[in-house]
DNA sequence: TGCCTCACG
DNA sequence: ACGTACGTGAGGCAC
């Protein structure tokens, strides 16, 4: 037989080493439901080294059972005086117990008793039965179990480095034997546990004494041979202490233990629960290594589906009204992905196929557009936009899951419906990356891999609708999801479908102007430089700049010189190759990406068909991508040409665009009530002048000078941003205190909207999250944050969400609105972009008219007559809308 | 893949 | 003493 060996955990001490050794990293563990996991994660690489390394055949982790024991009722300052267990370390070990379970490992903890007891109590029962002995702990105290058939390992600084202690080494380095430790400590007290010893006594004296005498007791029996008088007399004034501070050392090796060592036997398998954990917790790579196998939950039934053929498409006659749908695709982009196979079913049956073709035929097209039947998605935008390649139409969306997520959770969010499903703690959907593979490795599985993925996909859909439309109740988010972000997920696939027309030939024209030009400042450039180099590498930039050319260093990176247009600004008034480089930059950017990268987006229809990410951004704002049409340049005139290129569909008709006036500026003054910031709405003035003349105390009747106006104006933006002087500072080339200065005079002349600031962060402190108008939420845990520049962050982000989020919530319902008056009033105009506080259209040019009419009498009235934004309180400030129309983007003129 | 830079609101 | 303006996407470089 194998010899008998027992580990034994002191599970208090490991954990909280493992929490401290990973505490820099704190917040880059958390899994999805925002535990904190560093502590766990810590004890697992530890335990599987561990169990590797040593080969146990049982093992018990013990811990403490709670702050009194048999120790405060002797000495009731025992341990008083600690620091308090941080929270973020408290919450782990109800799953620091589940993990050691899962690994198939005994715990153990007893009333009144500490983990050491237990563990000396259990190795000295293991020592008679035959065991060797492992004790691992982060604590030295229980060095004082070792014995030639125990060995005690303290783990050192982190938690990968451990020491041995055995008899021959505790002797080595101290010079005492194990049983004496208790001595020692009976002398030299205990800080961190808080008991005293003897005055004046530290650990060498305390060892020196006790290699004389070898125990208190005898020390004491034998005082007058104690040599130094003062020492003498210290020894017996602390007799008494010294007794009960040994005793305190002393590990109780005969608690009232019931666990038997047979139930510690530890087998070195496998248990699908673990994986369950992992997945969890968020543990890839743990997961990872577990193997292939354990990817995915084992426990689960084996699922029915029918493969659907021409031959049998009655089936789907016999699905109930609420079905669960999905168009499977391989890649992100549905507007060209390979098209893999669909799954449509009610629970009850499930029916698949590779055929997408079969979505053609007349029981499948009308039972997705039958608006009788729900229809339970992941995705609605892609579904849609994916069965309008096919000609299908899909109606009556019900429940998205997507969106539902993003909503209870802007984090919880993935193009992944098992990552998603798996944040609701819904485990048994592998994600698609693990079934199809990446980049070269993409691939179709083997149909009956695909088929039940696909299934498994379907039923995460219909299980978790319930909980998570009921999760959406308890937030108030019913509206927000039904009459807003649901209906907004059509209008969107409808502007995706729709497309922006490009003129490409306007775009190589571009091209080959700026290439030109580009050409001339690069040989400029490496004239002045005196040598040839890659000017687009910021390494290579900088060491021409900075180095060969010896310019002043005014920022550095993490990884070399910063050569950011902050800084090349500074430099340009002395240095003229500076210019160039920021030429050069600007011509770049606009060929690479706004030229190149856009006419390699174009589709054979001539235009470009964005996808609007709805559940990305954490404040509600939309993102876009493929082409990102948010961004295409407008500030400089070279960038703003690149408008030129957008077009509308026909040449006789025209881009109609509307955009709000300063819509964050208006709901900071609507959420905050700020009587005087509302008033200056109200009456029409210009704000940002409004704001120089309040806190540059600027007479009413003149005019505000332009310098003060932008001065007032980057302080306007400050306060949306969640003020810092610092910040403002930097942005606007001030002093600090003169920042600051600034700041308290805004706040003192609109002393609402500091309280609307306070509040926010007050709100966000005591519920974890800040919400919008129409109550969509942004949770943010790192305002509790121990770390001053997290927690600093998460204060600017409490302050801002709730603004630049009412402002989505506000255009989004506008879009909404007015992609059904367009519908109503049998217009052709349709709406093309959204660039977040502006809506660009396109229409023939005898609509014009009706659309300057009718787009900002829709924006500006939304406020009033949304359901979904009356859900705070009154909106008390005008909305303003411009609008302006032309021939092309860049001819867009009032 | 991470970093830097820069385009927009 | 700390070192931030809020929210995004894309391209090029260097590893």
């Amino acid at each position: 037989m194998a010899a008998k060996k027992l580990l034994l955990l002191d599970g208090n001490s490991l954990s909280y080493k493992a929490f401290f050794a990973l505490y820099t990293s704190l917040d880059r563990f958390t899994n999805a439901d925002g535990l904190h996991t560093n502590a766990i994660y810590g004890l697992n690489r530890m335990l599987d080294d561990l169990l590797k390394k040593m080969q146990p055949t049982a093992v018990l982790a013990a811990f403490d059972a709670g702050e009194t024991t048999f120790r405060t009722k002797m000495y009731s300052e025992y341990k008083s005086g600690r620091a308090k267990m941080p929270e973020e370390l408290r919450e782990q070990f109800p799953f620091i117990l589940d993990l050691l379970k899962a690994r198939g490992i005994a715990t153990y903890e007893l009333a009144d008793y500490e983990a050491d007891d237990i563990i000396g109590t259990v190795a000295l029962r293991a020592e008679q039965a035959g065991y060797q002995v492992e004790v691992v702990t982060g604590d030295r105290d229980l060095t004082q179990l070792c014995s030639d058939h125990t060995t005690v390992s303290v783990s050192k600084k982190g938690v990968s480095e451990l020491v041995a202690y055995t008899p021959a080494y505790v002797q080595e380095t101290m010079g005492i034997e194990p049983r004496q430790i208790i001595d020692v400590k009976g002398l030299q007290g205990d800080q961190s546990d808080n008991y005293p010893g003897v005055r004046k006594v530290g650990p060498k004296t305390a060892v020196k004494l006790i290699r004389q005498f070898g125990t208190i007791e005898q020390l004491y029996q034998q005082l007058d041979q104690v040599s130094g008088k003062k020492l003498r007399e210290n020894l017996e004034l602390d007799h008494e202490q010294a007794l009960l501070s040994k005793q305190l050392a002393t590990i109780n090796r005969k608690a009232p233990i019931t666990i038997d060592l047979s139930e510690l036997t530890y087998q070195a398998t496998i248990l699908p629960e673990l994986a369950d954990f992992y997945r969890k917790m968020n543990f890839k790579s743990f997961l990872k290594e577990l193997g292939s196998d354990y990817q995915v939950s084992p426990s689960l039934p084996k699922l029915d589906y029918q493969v659907l053929t021409e031959d049998n498409l009655q089936l789907v006659n016999e699905l109930g009204n609420d079905i669960t749908f999905n168009l499977e695709m391989l890649t992100s982009n549905y507007h060209t992905a390979d098209q893999i196979g669909f799954v449509i079913g009610d629970g009850q049956r499930w029916l698949v196929s590779q055929k997408v073709e079969l979505l053609q035929s007349e029981p499948l097209r009308k039972i997705l557009a039958d608006e009788r039947i729900h229809k339970n998605v992941f995705d609605n935008k892609s579904q849609i936009v994916g069965l309008h390649r096919l000609g299908v139409q899909l109606a009556n969306v019900d429940f998205d899951m997507l969106l539902a997520s993003y909503l209870l959770n802007t984090l919880n969010n993935a193009d992944d419906v098992g990552e998603v499903a798996n944040r609701h703690d819904y485990q048994q959907v592998r994600p698609d990356q693990d079934v199809y593979g990446k980049g070269k490795q993409l691939a179709v599985p083997a149909s009956d891999v695909l088929f039940e993925h696909m299934v498994q996909k379907a039923l995460a859909i219909q299980t978790l609708k319930p909980t998570m439309l009921a999760d959406l109740k308890k937030h108030e988010q019913l509206n927000l999801y039904r009459n807003l972000e649901v209906p907004l997920s059509r209008s969107l696939s409808d502007m995706e479908i729709t497309g922006i027309t490009l003129n490409a030939e306007r775009l190589t024209e571009l091209k080959s102007k700026f290439s030109e030009q580009l050409a001339e400042i690069e040989q400029s450039i490496y004239q002045s430089a005196g040598m040839r180099f890659n000017i687009s590498s910021p390494k290579q930039l900088g060491e021409v700049l900075f180095e060969k050319m010896q310019l002043p260093v005014l920022k550095k990176t993490k990884t070399g010189y910063s050569t950011s247009v902050d800084v090349l600004e500074k430099l340009a008034p002395d240095y003229p190759i500076i210019e160039k480089i920021l030429n050069y930059r600007q011509l770049t950017k606009l060929i690479s990406t706004y030229i190149d990268g856009i006419i390699g987006d174009i589709f054979p229809d001539g235009k470009v068909h964005t996808r609007y990410l709805q559940t990305l951004a954490q404040t509600g704002r939309l993102s876009s991508v493929d082409p990102n049409l948010q961004n295409i340049p407008v500030r400089t005139e070279a960038g703003r040409q690149i408008r030129s290129a957008f077009v509308p569909r026909r040449t006789d008709w025209q881009l109609f665009s509307s955009d709000y006036s300063q819509i964050e500026l208006r709901v900071l003054a609507a959420i905050s009530k700020d009587q005087q910031m509302q008033a200056a709405f109200a009456d029409g003035d210009d704000i940002h002048a409004a704001t120089a003349r309040r806190i540059f105390s600027l007479p009413a009747d003149q005019p505000v000078d332009a310098e003060l106006r932008r001065q007032a104006k980057a302080v306007n933006f400050g306060i949306v941003y969640g003020i810092s002087a610092y910040g403002l500072a930097n942005n606007t080339g001030i002093s600090k205190p003169e920042a600051q200065q600034f700041i308290d005079r805004y706040f003192a002349e609109y002393p609402k909207v500091k309280e609307y600031m306070e509040k926010s962060v007050a709100f966000a402190k005591e519920h974890g999250y800040v919400e919008t108008i129409a109550k969509r939420r942004r949770y943010i845990p790192e305002i509790n944050s121990k770390r001053f520049q997290q927690r600093q962050f998460a204060e600017r982000v409490a302050m801002n969400s709730p603004i630049q989020g009412s402002a989505a919530d506000i255009i989004k319902a506008a879009m909404v609105k007015m992609n059904q008056v367009l519908r109503e009033r049998s217009l052709q105009a349709q709406m093309l972009l959204q660039i977040h506080d502006e809506l660009i259209f396109e229409a023939p040019k005898s609509e014009i008219p009706v659309l300057e009419q009718l787009v900002p009498q829709v924006m500006d009235s939304i406020i009033k007559t949304d359901s979904v934004l009356q859900a705070g309180t009154a909106f008390d400030v005008p909305l303003k809308v411009e609008s302006h129309f032309g021939d092309n983007w860049y001819n867009i003129k009032k």
